[in-house]
Formats: C-alpha cells, structure tokens, sequence
DNA sequence: GGCAGGATTTGAAACGTTCCAACATGCTGG
DNA sequence: CCAGCATGTTGGAACGTTTCAAATCCTGCC
C-alpha cells in the first residue's frame, strides 16, 4: 500500500480512503491511485485489515459429516448467504469426533472468526456457551440446542407423520420403523411421529425395528430380518429414517427377490440425490436443506450485527416435505 | 496478551516466549505465565500472529462440487495433512463456476494463504499463473496442467483400460461405452484406455454412446438406447465414465425388466459409495481419493517450504483400481 | 570480591492496515 | 475582504503479536 500511495504521489491515507470510502475523495486522485494499484497488482492485506478493524469477515460452519450430501448442501447455502454478505466461509468437519470438533473451534476462536454454525457431535453445549462467551456468536444447526442459543431445525415428528400417514392412506396397515439408535433424537423424532399417525388409525400397527447406526448396511440387515417373516406377518410397507437405510433396505429386498413396492413400499428420509436414482426411485421425506444453511446464516449474521445485550435467540424450525415416488406407488393389485 | 503480561508480573516478549519457546523460559516464570493465561482465558489471536509472521498457517482447496462425494474425499485427505502440519483449510466449492472460482481465488490471495489446492473450472492456467507469480504456490489436483504446475492425478488411460478389461475376460465381446461429453479430458482418457482393450481383442468391438454430461439422468437416456436396440445387435457390457451415468443406466435397466448382469453388466468408475448400494452393487473403477488430497497437500507444503527458485513440479499420477461387484458376475449360463 | 559467560528477561521496533483529528484549499455570502 | 464552511488530504496512533538486540541476573571460578 506504502508503494502504492508513493507511485500516485499521495498519502497512505488516501490509499486506503479510495479502498473504503471512494466518495470522500476527488475523482481524479481516486483515478491516479486505482491506476498505481492496477500496475502495481496491489492486492490487499486482509490478515492486517482484521487486525486494525477488529473484524473479520469470516464465519465457520461445523459440519458432522461432508461426506453426507445433507450437510453438503447445508454448507452451500450457507455459503450463499455469506457470499452476499462478502463474507468468506471456513468450512470444517468433524466427521463425528468430539476431539476434532474441539480443535475446530480452538482453531476458529483464534482466528477470531465472526461466528460459527454447527451441527455439535453430543452435547457440546458448556463448549458452546464457552465460545460464545469470548464473544463468538454461535448457531445451532439442524439440532436443538434449547433457549439459549439461536437453532435451526426441520420438525422430525412431522416428517414422521407425513411419512406414516401417506404409508396409511395407501391402505398399509402393518407398518415397520426402522431406525435407531434412538438416543439420536431424530430418529426418535421420527418414530414419535409416526406413532401418532398409526395411532390416529384403527387397527393400523407400527412395528419398530431398531437398529445401530443409520446407515446402508443396517438398512441391509434390516431387509433381511423383515424377508425373514412368514409373508402373514411381514409389515407391507417400511419408514426408514434415514435413505442410506431405506437403500441398504431396497437392496436386499430386490436381491431377494421381493418386489417394492408390491411386497413392501418403502418411504426414507432426507431425499438425497441417490434416492431418485435407486433402482426403484424411493419416496422420502425432503428437508430444505440450502435453506436451512441460508437461514443460519443469517441468523448468525443478525446475532453478530445486533447489540449482544438485548439479543434474543430465536429457534427456527422448518417443515418438512414428502416426495412421493416409485417406491410407494399404489399396488395395482390392491 | 497484555494482561497476561500484567498479571504474571512479567513483560510481553517473556509471554511471547512462553507461548513460542518455552525452553528459553525459566520453567518458574514459564508456570506463572501459564496459570494467569489460564485464569484470563487468552486466547491467541491468530491475525496478528500472521500479520507480524507473515504466514497465515492456512491453506485452501478449491474444489469443483462439494456434492460429489469424489471431492469431499480428497479434501478430507487434504485435512489430514494439513492437520498434521497444524494448519487450517480453507475450503472453498466453485460449483463449477468460473466466475465464483475467480471470486474465491481473490478472496484467498487477499487472506494471504499459505497455498492453494484447486480442480480449476475451464483452462483457467494464466488465472492460476498470477496467483503463484504473487508468491502463492499452487498444486492441481485431479486435472493435468503442464509441466508448470505440481498436479495429482489418477491415469484416466489405464482405468479405461483396466474397465474394458474386465469386461473382455468376462467373455463380453460387444462393448459400449457410455460417457462425454469428449471436452472433459477424463470421459476422453477413459475412452483411449477402453479402446485399447478393446484393440488387443480380435472379434470385440466398443460401440460410443456419447452423453451430454456425467449425471444419473443421461445415464437413464442411454439405458433407453441401449435397450431399444434388437438384442442381437445389442451389447451385453457397459462400461460408463461415472457412477452416475452407471446408476442411471441401472435404473432404467431394472426397471425395464432386464437382468443385469445377465443381459447387461455394467462398471462405473469412481466407486463412490452409493455404488455399493445399488440394487444390483456396481462393479467399478476406484481411484485413491484420499491419497490424492493427502499428496496434493504435501506437494502444497513442500512447495511452501522449499526455495521458490529451484522447485521442480511434480507431476503424480495414481493407478486406480477394479473394485468387482455383482453387476458383472459371470453369468451362469455363460 | 570481581568477573567471564551463560541463562533469562526486557523493551521497542516492526508487520500492513484503518481511523481520526488536524490541516489545506477553495468557495460563499455578508 | 474575511469569517465560515464544505471538501480533500495528511500524519500518526492504534490493532496484538513476534523478533532481536540489549540489559539483567546468576553461577562458578580465580
């Protein structure tokens, strides 16, 4: 910047009056200077204009999981909202380890990042209250955190409902959950939910089949259990809450020769791309996702705009949406 | 750090020193230090560190789509190494978008990076030129660049090569390929590797299905060209460019009624991991992608450390391996 | 008791910006 | 003709570290 203000024949102040307030200077210096920086290929220094003003520029977001195209798509809307705000965006991921969710946020409080979205791996939430008391706003993502911090989430018992009452309203009467553990609490949003639709139905049933982490290859061991019943007693239709256990299901279903939905229709949860593209496009629940990262964003935009003093945290909770495909088509021969 | 300072009763070069050398430091003065950096909850600020040091302790990868589970893959490798070098990563997702590509490149030699890791969008070389000409070492990653850059790659020939392959042994003699469109180099590498095969096998022949892109839905439109065909004149293998024109093809294939493997295998290339969790799991071509950030990464570092006059690039390639699955299992009446 | 020499500690100068009070300059109206 | 004001420009003090030469403190030794 030093050679710059020196090859337009101004001041340091000047230079840096052009970068940040073009208007208070005249049309011709502005001129001189944005030629010497266009020659010179000055690029500023951000690390340096932190320092001075105190401000980043930068928020974070935490995710469980990249892998999970999910969080995948939470992260770009985040970055959407970010990038309208010229804010740059640290993307991390703890891939479900506490340990390296800490280093994480050891590392962004030193950067003295703007804020932080999460999606924490337990309950982190002294930790969180921690960060947020050296003054790092933070948002909850896609969890409930209770009053104390913003959140944003999608109604899981909702999502359950929607995905049992359509399942009932095609005429399935015996119906299978599959999830779990349920210490997760989505999943066990989900099963509450489901269970309030199969209630509402007289003679309908919910049969749940938990299972150890959610992914496909309990959703495979799942279809195996379920093939494994005397057709009489076999569920005819099967929630999955999650699709990567609905596609393990679906699997094994076709390996074995059942046909979905003839023998059992299958919703899942999430509606990750792959489900469109199974071998029997499966029906599931979609969640806003881009949205969900837009919104948190903002959300924490706000919280880190506003006076902190009379800040209230607000929980924003999303509805969630069937996607109603092959794999719950109406059996001709019903 | 000041009041750290103030409350061990020691001056701010001897915290310095506590914080950066701990040897030099007498090991009394060294657990006063401590003890009121504990008691104030100080916490480094990194932008001033990097500000008076000069490195940013950061570095970036810029990846094409954050969706593809190729991508986030490698950057998880990536993470790994820079984790071990206590860096941070930037990661930033172009969604295939020259100018958000350009948008992110400014951004990142604004924040002083250590270096970047980047799949470039279109030939974006002299983009990528001025970047390292202001002393920002670049490393391509899963895309050639000359001999002017450091890049890592996986031999698209020999995966080809090693699909088609495959299928011959199988007995397969009447081979289409699907993927395109040509202008990606890797749908073209792919293709001169299959070719080859195909080449050394008197009698077999590769029948070109070029697509519009690599996604599940061209996938499905080629499923439809392929089973409109007489099946005499039909080819009874298909090696796709990616799993998702693989899934695609899959889908409509089952959904058709036809078998596959017994009327058509299928190998897709990528292996990720939904290709597992297909109905029929997908015989495909993997490529070392954690390896691939993790090399990336080193390649960035030394290029970071060493002289800048006398650095050779380096150019690495990967052999990717077969991963056999049932969508090419030995027909039984074969 | 004084001193060499190593071990510690200190103080101040950077790093590249932003911010602000103060200083010029030119113009208007009385 | 000058006070008063708007408009541009300048200089220097921050921001929170690291770095390094210089100062100080010990220790053992003559």
């Amino acid at each position: 910047m030093k050679d710059v203000a020196a090859r337009a024949g101004v001041s340091l102040g000047t230079v840096s009056n052009v970068l940040n307030k073009p208007d208070r200077v005249s049309v011709q210096t502005r001129d001189r200077v944005r030629a010497a920086i266009e020659q010179l290929g000055f690029v500023r220094n951000e690390t340096a204009r932190q320092l001075r003003s105190g401000h980043s520029r930068t928020l974070a977001y935490v995710a469980l999981d990249s892998g999970n195209p999910f969080f995948t798509d939470v992260a770009e809307g985040v970055q959407d909202a970010a990038e309208a705000s010229g804010l740059a965006v640290f993307l991390c991921n703890s891939r479900e380890d506490g340990g390296r969710q800490d280093f994480y946020l050891d590392m962004l409080e030193q950067q003295r990042v703007e804020g932080i979205l999460i999606t924490p791996t337990d309950n982190a939430t002294d930790r969180l209250e921690r960060v947020r008391g050296r003054g790092i706003p933070v948002v909850v993502v896609d969890r409930d955190a209770g009053p104390d911090f913003c959140s944003v989430t999608v109604d899981d018992v909702a999502g359950g409902e929607l995905a049992a009452t359509h399942l009932l309203e095609a005429g399935h009467r015996k119906i299978a959950y599959i999830g779990g553990p349920m210490t997760i609490g989505q999943a066990a949003d989900r099963l509450t939910g489901a269970r309030a639709a199969v209630a509402a139905v007289p003679g309908a049933e919910l049969v749940v089949l938990e299972t150890a982490a959610l992914n496909v290859a309990e959703g495979r061991r799942a279809g195996e259990r379920l093939a494994g019943l005397p057709t009489s007693r076999r569920p005819t239709a099967a929630f999955c809450a999650n699709d990567l256990l609905a596609l393990g299901l679906l699997q094994r279903m076709v390996r074995l020769g059942l046909d979905v939905p003839g023998d059992l229709a299958i919703v899942g949860y999430d509606d990750i791309e792959f489900a469109e593209a199974a071998a029997v496009p499966l029906t599931s629940v979609s969640q806003p996702r881009h949205l969900l990262g837009r919104t948190a964003a903002e959300l924490l935009l706000a919280e880190a705009a506003g006076d902190d003093a009379e800040h209230r945290h607000k929980q924003v909770v999303f509805s969630p949406e069937l996607v109603v495909r092959a794999s719950t088509a109406l059996r001709p021969s019903s």
